[in-house]
DNA sequence: TAGTGGTCTAGACCACATA
DNA sequence: ATGTGGTCTAGACCACTAC
């Protein structure tokens, strides 16, 4: 009897333990997505933050009520997702941006051959960074009302000396109110860190539609390259728990030396 | 006392029931990646063929002589990776491109807007389709030697009256003996389609380089662009099973009607 | 009604990390 | 030595599908 849809205090139980799943509700929902629910919900209301442990799955059960197995299964899944990530002997912990080792997880960008790169941009260069008032397509973008505050930057990333990226993005005004230009070009390390370490906003998932464009005049100067030369254009909507958009960038990518990477299956 | 790396006769216990995984192994393989190969071993050589059922969790479990929970575990992998499909209360199948549902799962590029495409190209044209040897390169994307015989054909897809996709490709020419362009321009429905159906061929996973380039003239002339148009170059190595290399295919991709789609998490 | 996959539990033991 | 996640088992019951 696994209750549909209801909402629970953390310490009392989804139902009265023992009982398996089942019931013929329209809405059916097991048990471990209710338990995965209650742990997203935590890392929603930042109970617990990106790097941190998180109580062993035996102090979940008990602390939901159920069996061990059943919060494995809750947290089979978030792993999968990678919300959380397991490191056996040590426990489970809440994914970041700022792992060394996942580090511009959301950049798909190759060099051509020779892993010149090392992990990451050598430079980067913010190029503009202004509050505005949200035109009618951002706003649909970030599910905001036109007009709402929104934060615009506009950046170039060099590669092997090659600049080789130029993004806009934007942000909406009230979870990044405090940026400035200033804080983007002084932290080290990839933006969506410095999102989650100054803002508490952390970055999910995002979607990407990908076209073959040319630059405009300023993007070409930016690059280094003739308003003739096909450029990858990449827009990205990035969420953060919940499905909520937190921003909007648009990138146009040097594919001379660089491809885009994609893995199908 | 799981057994690290022997090779086991279908029928024979993968290791004495009752005992649990472990030892102190260097390589330590888990019961249940164990059975997970063994099923894989049968989908390769063609024991269950793509969309039949596969025999029940139960059966399995008997089979191997491990418990059901063990198999659950190794299916449950199979199946993320696509090339299982579970089906509550009627069984486990065999992945196909041929299902109605998804075909087309490798294609990524979808309509600005209006779903109009309505599945699948309405149009596709065999331009090309020729026997040669493999030069350096192509030998080396499909893991042959220089010189093998391989099968070219070029084709272009249309949607909605506009030819938006041109692409070649390039088969290894011993397992797809037979293929002609009559067979593909005959075919209807998604050429992965036709490799299960008449070559036992089954592409299970691929690996795409995306830039963005501007077309030659006769690739401008099919798409019906200028060469001033900037188009997607798309190059995708697809795989079968076990890692073999068995596609070849090189699409240019029209992005004034269409974008290509990427999900990232 | 029977058979399939899906969920839940409980308990045992192993592998790994840390102290 | 302790605690964490990882594996394996066994058994119960539920949900879905087909007959």
């Amino acid at each position: 009897m696994a209750i549909p849809a209801f909402s629970l205090a953390d310490t009392e139980p989804p139902l009265p333990p023992g009982a398996p799943s089942g019931s013929a509700t329209p809405a059916f929902s097991p048990l471990y997505q209710q338990i995965k629910g209650l742990i997203l919900r935590s890392l929603q209301q930042g109970e617990w933050k990106p790097g941190e442990v998180i109580p062993s799955e035996f102090d979940l059960a008990a602390r939901f009520r159920v069996s061990q197995g059943t919060v494995r299964k809750a947290i089979d899944e978030l792993a999968a997702e990678n919300l959380l990530i397991r490191r056996q002997g040590r426990g489970t912990f809440v994914a970041t941006h700022a792992e060394q080792h996942v580090q511009y997880r959301f950049l798909r960008l190759e060099p051509d051959s020779g892993t010149t790169d090392s992990e990451g941009p050598a430079q980067r260069d913010i190029i503009d960074c202004r509050r505005l008032r949200a035109s009618a397509e951002i706003a649909r973008a970030l599910a905001l009302r036109t007009g709402d505050p929104v934060l615009q930057a506009r950046r170039v990333l060099t590669f092997a000396g090659v600049p080789t990226i130029c993004e806009d993005l934007w942000l909406p005004g009230g979870p990044f109110k405090g940026l400035t230009a200033e804080r983007l070009a002084d932290y080290h390390g990839p933006m969506y860190a410095l999102f989650e370490a100054e803002f508490g906003v952390r970055m999910v998932r995002a979607d990407e539609k990908i076209r073959a464009v040319l630059p405009d005049a300023a993007q070409a100067g930016l690059l280094g390259v003739t308003q003739a030369t096909p450029l990858l254009s990449v827009e990205r909507i990035a969420y953060t728990y919940n499905d909520a958009p937190m921003e909007l960038r648009r990138g146009l990518y040097r594919t001379d030396t660089h491809y885009y990477r994609n893995h199908l299956s």
